[in-house]
DNA sequence: CATTTATGACTGACTAGTCAGTCAATGTCA
DNA sequence: TGACATTGACTGACTAGTCAGTCATAAATG
């Protein structure tokens, strides 16, 4: 049995190591590989957490799928919550990155908001990063410091880009309520539903995501006119 | 310790009975005790369910919180999980008793909407009941059964009620955006996520949600007119 | 071979669910 | 009506099992 399980994991590891495509050769210092163990860890820990939600994850599954032993876990992480704390700031740091790097106000705001919506719906709804939203909002009020992270690092920098790009669009006069700029909250929102409404409803009601948003910028910015 | 702890249960049943305003008399029989139980149990179920999430609440907390053994709560509910699936059904069978027994509608679309959100301000947001939405939210995708009955119960009426008000707006001419009929979601929207924003951000940054849904139904009917 | 890294068997704290026993409420009978 | 019998709601100590976190041991590394 242990035995088995050992050469199992290996065998993962090595798989893991392809697909990473790395160079083929010796593969790795030590700190390499400690990376790619956090890595590994990391992923099996969203995947459990998102799937059974904080207390009822079992760190031996983690353990297990990510191909490693439970001690090991300790190595990288102090205990169960420190590590979901550092699970959601290791995911969101990224998408963070990526807000920074928005591309600069070129073109109409309607279509910077549109092509911002696309993104949106490509790398969040219906993606594990949807799944992350919602973990989030699940176990929010019981760690503090996840919804003060999230606060932090995306809702509020969301909202203050959004808001900018609301004023921007007024000024120009393709926004005509301007009141909007207060709660760019109303611009977000369909997008948030239309994130939960996957995960819970998607079976018994599918969303065409895509449409849904069109129609919500429609009534933003006017029915849309082919220039 | 035995007679103590009767004393207290028996104390706090007569005082759920004064509530409840029954004749003051013989205060119970065998049947009228149990359900006072039931119900004392599912208020204690529903609180800490709410505050620690399914996995992480004990049966024990809720038995000691309802003033009750734990084995009573075993003589209520099959177990855990099905106390749960009641649990919410209980409390959200009154609420669609509230949607079915809507005014007809009379008056503007807008007003009729108008008092809708009031009420839901009043009744949702920053209550429980809110802190139920999310429990629903967290707990979905894990009680099947339980997103099930909310989606029947709750949401396709909710959907389809809005629908209707939407179509009659546009019918009268108060709506101009005639594919808003198609995703009542949008309307619905900013005041799902003013329940989220409550009980995940309010401590950050408070929300006016009442102010916020006013610009979102100007947003949708224009700018409000004094007739 | 000394040191760093990884392992997984183990421990102890904790909890869902059980059940033998208690006792207040109700029923029965003289 | 009062004495006695029956019921079944209720209790809480107990069982069986789970799981986070530890640590002695083993493997890998340089």
């Amino acid at each position: 049995m242990t035995k088995k399980f050992s050469k199992a994991a290996t065998a993962k590891a090595e798989t893991r190591n392809a697909e990473a495509g790395d160079e083929a050769a010796p593969v790795s210092n030590r700190a390499t590989r400690a990376a790619e163990r956090r890595d590994a860890i990391v992923a099996a820990a969203m995947e459990e957490f998102i799937t059974r939600g904080f207390a009822a994850t079992r760190l031996d599954d983690i353990a297990r799928r990510a191909g490693v032993a439970k001690g090991t876990i300790y190595l990288h992480f102090k205990d169960k919550e420190s590590m979901f704390e550092e699970l959601v700031r290791t995911v969101i740091v990224p998408v963070v990155a990526k807000l920074n790097a928005l591309p600069p106000p070129t073109g109409s705001v309607r279509d910077l908001i549109e092509t911002f919506a696309g993104n949106f719906l490509k790398e969040v709804i219906g993606t594990r990063r949807g799944d992350l939203v919602r973990l989030i909002v699940a176990e929010g009020p019981r760690f503090p410091a996840v919804a003060d992270f999230y606060y932090r690092e995306v809702v509020s920098r969301g909202m203050a880009g959004m808001r900018a790009l609301i004023e921007l669009g007024i000024a120009r006069g393709e926004i005509q309520q301007a009141k909007l700029a207060r709660y760019p909250q109303i611009l977000i929102a369909p997008a948030m539903i239309a994130v939960i409404w996957q995960s819970l409803f998607a079976r018994h009601a599918p969303l065409d995501a895509q449409d849904m948003l069109r129609v919500h910028l429609d009534l933003i910015f006017g029915e849309r006119r082919t220039t």
